[in-house]
Formats: structure tokens, C-alpha cells, sequence
DNA sequence: ATGAAAGCGCTAACAC
DNA sequence: GTGTTAGCGCTTTCAT
């Protein structure tokens, strides 16, 4: 049970026989600050006795930092990638010795601004704002308050630090993932929604066509709800065309499974007779799938680190500038790629 | 960009011609306090004006209560349902006016002890430990400096509060639902691995056919590695033998996954041939599989809330009763569940 | 009805 | 080398 009362640093001063400020001296070991060796054993044992715990509270409110950075995201927790930006976030602060105080606003944008409020009360050094997917948005006043960076996001103003991944370069890997295994007629099931993605990635994919002197078809485009249902919509009307193509890139492992769907209904299989390349790397969805998914991996901890990163350089060296940064998306090859089939009619 | 130095209590006395006592008084709408309404309007006026927002570190040295609740996981955070366990210790510890502190120690136990240390230096008012899945445990040594629950997980001890979802009753239903459906032979392609679950889903399975007066058949029961492709082996073997079963309770919502997948190969059809019901309710994947898998939902976001609950408990009234709490598992009905199919041979 | 002052646990000038 | 002291921003007796 314990719960006693905490041993304070007035404890291990007297018990140490010193004064506070010897203590505080010899725990922060102060630079510049020269206590003889004995005093320091000393100060140690007795900390060490009283299992002595600072109180992290009393020195924030001494110092004004209270090695604490606070998460808002609009309802980034409900997703599974939500996990690996934390985790970036979390390793971060953790190697800089802060701790990440827990927040999410669910959407609501008023609830937004009273979390942000609950965060500056708290004194939290740095706000990272983070969002489900790639967005761009208008963030709560209250970051203003206080160093922050965006993180999946963008702000509509640009006067805030943001770290997104390069949605357009991973589409166009992907795309050309494909090409180089032989592909020339590559279907596109892209993602219906009006976000930064869609457009991004359908760049990327015209860019490899470019690269590789392939005409872009504008049929070989479709958009659907990025949900497995979408994908097997898409993929079902792009291959039951006539010159089907012999390969399609998904805009997600979601639309992608449901691609799968359809080869299976149409009883065309994988990467025999199409081959398949996803975008986003859901681990569980692309590595369950038969046979396992090629897919693009959406740099989540990378981000995290990367915003964590930026924040601590405006809190320590008050550096305000903002910067924009495009984290890359590495491929995670499996096994949905394959050469085109021998032409068939 | 502010950031110009935070008002405080005492800028606002100056501005509204107060003392800062009564700025507490009427801010924090302090009972038995009776302060004038022209000086409270003032008083709110001044905060207003300022933008105050209290100091939560200063208010927490002084109250001994920093409004804040530790949240420590072995290694939670990359799993989807860390999400939902998450979310209900968030908005239960929202309603009490706490925010919180997120660590986790990727399953190292020293690093455990680090990050409990570092909650209480930060002064929680409590600790939430999880764990990835129902486990048996023993909880770093630091749990006992300050109120603490278990969130999915149970101390060997017995002596820390708690709370697991019920594994056995889950299973139970789930058995139930293919029984109630007329299937008598039931397959179950459970987890190979030693944990509660196993065991007690194990139990669950057999006292529902206990319940319908099934005779127990060893062989109907497989174990394998809780993946996709676990589930297919266990699955494979099943609906192979002769005399295969009708129905399939799979242990997990991948391994179900999995089961698919064999019916697949083995040209078996959902729910038509071969009924399955799973359990996690693993959304994404339930809800892509087609049909759409019928299965047990674990009641994370209810586990994190009852957490918090208790724990607050503990805090607020110093009860200091440990409690076990056991929550429910409801069935998810979706397409994967049919009457048998007639007689064949 | 309002205010002065002590003190939560700590750091950082500034003595000695 | 080591200790005294003044706060950080707040709540809370206790006076008035």
C-alpha cells in the first residue's frame, strides 16, 4: 500500500546532514557547481534511502518547463496507425525526457479548442496536432499559444510546422513497382474522397506512366469509397472491361483486399493473371491477405519522431521557423507482384 | 505567435482591483466563499480580458492533486484496440476533469519500473496498467505508490484492482449462437498459446454444448498460432476429416480469417456449407470479410472506463477495496452464421 | 465580504 | 564547497 507521504528533497537534506541546495546540486548535477565526493556519496545514499522521488510538478512550476508535450488529434486514436505516430511521438519525447499528455477532440472542433486549453494549462511545453489521415486544415486558435507542429496535416495558413508523407513520390514507386515487372495497362482504383491524397496519388501514378512513355487512359481510373466494398466495386468494373488491365494499383489495403475479392469472383488470380499494389501499409490487412499485398508503408512513427523533433528545436532554441517536411514511403514488398500474363485474346 | 508571458492570478487581481484570494474565490466558485456579484462579474471580466488560464502545475503543488491519471502498457499501443482502451480511459478521466499521461514500456520490464517512476514524479493521481491482451501478471513494483488498476489484465497477487472482459461467456455465446442455429457439430480452431483465453474460451465452448447436451469431441478441438494463417491450418483440418463439422468457432477474428480462406480452397461456402463465428470483433476485419464475420466484441472501451471509475474511486474516497471486475462480451451478428446444411454423404 | 500571508517542493542567484 | 533566500502560481487558513 505504502502511499505515505513522499520524501521530499528538505528530507534528504536532512538526512544527509547538507542543505536542499547541495542536494538539488548534486541530483541536477549542476554544471559548474563543485561538491566534494563525500557530500555527493552522501546526498546519494540518503536519496537512494528515502527512495526519493523529485517532484516534477514543483520544478516545472520552478523552471517553466514541464517536460511535457501534449497529443491532440481530431480522433486519430480510433485508428490503427494511430499507434505507430504515437509511438514516434512517444520515443521522441522520451529520449528528450518528457513525457506525451493524452488527448483527442473526436471530431469536434470545439471540443478542440477546450482540449488545447486543458493541454496550456497543464504547461505543456509543445502541442503536436495530429489528424487521421493527410489533411489540410484549420487548427484550433489555441495552438498559437504555445510551439506546435502538425502532424498527417497541414494548415490552410501554412504558418505552422507540419510533417506529412510524400503521398505523390509513394504512388508513383508504386506504380512503377508495376511497370517494372513488365506492366503497361495499369488500372488505378483510386479513392473517391476530396482529400490531399486522391489528387497526390493519382500524380504519382502519371508521373511513373510518364517516366515510363505510357499514354495515360483516363478509363483506367476509377474512384470508389476507399473501403473494401469500394475496392471490389472499382476492381470488378476495371476488370471486366474489355483489354482489361493486367494490373492495379490501390489507393489503399482496404480498397485493395476488396480488389482481391474480385480477381477471386472473376477467377483471376493473383499475381498470375493481375497484379496488385496497395498504399498504406495496414500490417494486418496486407500481410493476412493470400498472397500477401505490395503495398506502400505510410511513414506513422517517422512522422511522430519527426514532429517531436521539430517541436523541441522551437522550445530549446526558440527556433520559429516554420518547416515543411515530406517524409518518404518506403515499399514493403510481399508477394502480389508479378510479370504481366502472356498475351491473351 | 504570443507566447508573450501567461497571465496569472495576480494580474488579474491587479485588473480587477481584487486580491488574488478572492480571484480563487470566485474562479474556482469556491462553496461557503461569499463574494459580492459586482466583484465577481470584475473579477471574471479581468480573467476574460486576460485570456487567464490557471496554472495546473502550480494548483496541483499546492493541492496535491494534478488532475492527471498515468496510463502504462506493456505494449498496447500497437494494437487497433489499444485504440478503444484508450479512448474509454480518456473520456472517463475527461468527466473527472483529469487528463492523461501516456508511456509505455514495449513489454521491457525495467523499462516498466522507469516509466511508473516517471508517472509518479509527474504526480499522477493514479495509474492505469494495461496489457495488450488478458493476461496474468505481475505488475512492476512501483504500482504500489499510488492507486492503480489493471486494465485486461490480473495480478498474480490478487491484490490490485482489476478488470478482464469474460472470456468464458463470450465463448459461450458465441458456441450458443451455432447451436441455436442447429449445429451439433462444432468445430473449434482455438489459440495454441498459453494464456487465459485460451483456456477459459476453451471452457466456454464446452459448457454451451453442455448447455444443448453435446458430447465433448477432443478432435473437434485444434490449436494453432493466432494468425490468418494458424486459423487456415486449424480450419484445413477440420473441414478435411470425414464427418467434418458444420460449424467453426474460431478463437480469433484472424484466425477466422484464416477459416475463410481454407473454405475457400476447400470450395466451401459461408454460411451455406460451413457457419463461423469468431471473436475480438476485430472490425476491419470482421467487417471486410465476406459475408461479414458474425463475432464477440471485446469490451475495451469499457474496460478503460471502469478502469478509470475504479481507480477514481480509490483516489476520491480512499477506498482502497481491491475489485475484480469481469465485463461482458457482446455478440456482433453479421452474415457469417446459417442453419446447417441438409444431410450429406 | 475581502485580503495578508504561509507554504506546496523545487531551482537559482547570491552570499559566506 | 556549502548554505540562505527569494520566488514559480496557486489555495487556504486566519484576520479584519
Amino acid at each position: 500500500m505504502a502511499q505515505t507521504t513522499r520524501a521530499t528533497i528538505k528530507d534528504v537534506a536532512e538526512r544527509s546532514g547538507t542543505s536542499i541546495t547541495t542536494v538539488s546540486h548534486v541530483l541536477n548535477e549542476v554544471p559548474g557547481k563543485r561538491v566534494s565526493a563525500e557530500t555527493r556519496q552522501r546526498v546519494r545514499r540518503a536519496a537512494q534511502d528515502l527512495g526519493y522521488r523529485p517532484n516534477q510538478l514543483a520544478k516545472g512550476l520552478r523552471t517553466q518547463r514541464s517536460q511535457t508535450i501534449g497529443f491532440i488529434s481530431d480522433h486519430v486514436l480510433t485508428t490503427p496507425f494511430a499507434s505507430r505516430m504515437i509511438a514516434g511521438v512517444q520515443h521522441a519525447a522520451a529520449e528528450a525526457g518528457s513525457l506525451v499528455l493524452l488527448v483527442n477532440s473526436e471530431g469536434d472542433p470545439e471540443l478542440g479548442d477546450a482540449q488545447v486549453d486543458a493541454l496550456l494549462e497543464r504547461q505543456v511545453d509543445g502541442i503536436v496536432y495530429a489528424t487521421v489521415y493527410h489533411k489540410l486544415i484549420t487548427p484550433p486558435a489555441g495552438l498559437r499559444q504555445a510551439p506546435a507542429v502538425l502532424l498527417d496535416a497541414r494548415s490552410t495558413s501554412g504558418t505552422i510546422s507540419s510533417v506529412v508523407p510524400d503521398e505523390q513520390a509513394g504512388a508513383r514507386a508504386a506504380t512503377e513497382e508495376l511497370l517494372a515487372a513488365g506492366h503497361r495497362r495499369i488500372g488505378f482504383v483510386n479513392n473517391e474522397e476530396d482529400i490531399p491524397a486522391q489528387l497526390l496519388r493519382l500524380a504519382g501514378y502519371q508521373d511513373a506512366l510518364a517516366a515510363y512513355d505510357v499514354a495515360i487512359e483516363p478509363s483506367l481510373e476509377v474512384r470508389e469509397y476507399p473501403a473494401a466494398y469500394g475496392g471490389y466495386a472499382g476492381a470488378l468494373r476495371l476488370l471486366q472491361s474489355d483489354d482489361r488491365p493486367t494490373a492495379l494499383f490501390c489507393a489503399t489495403d482496404w480498397m485493395a483486399m476488396g480488389a482481391y475479392q474480385a480477381c477471386q469472383d472473376l477467377e483471376l488470380r493473383i499475381p498470375d493473371d493481375v497484379s496488385i499494389v496497395g498504399f498504406d501499409d495496414h500490417e494486418l490487412v496486407a500481410g493476412s491477405l493470400r498472397p500477401g499485398l505490395t503495398t506502400m508503408a505510410l511513414p506513422h512513427y517517422g512522422m511522430g519522431h519527426w514532429a517531436v523533433l521539430a517541436l523541441l528545436r522551437q522550445i530549446d532554441n526558440g527556433d520559429s521557423t516554420v518547416q515543411h517536411a515530406v517524409l518518404a514511403c518506403p515499399i514493403v514488398r510481399r508477394a502480389s507482384v508479378g510479370p504481366p500474363p502472356p498475351c491473351r485474346f
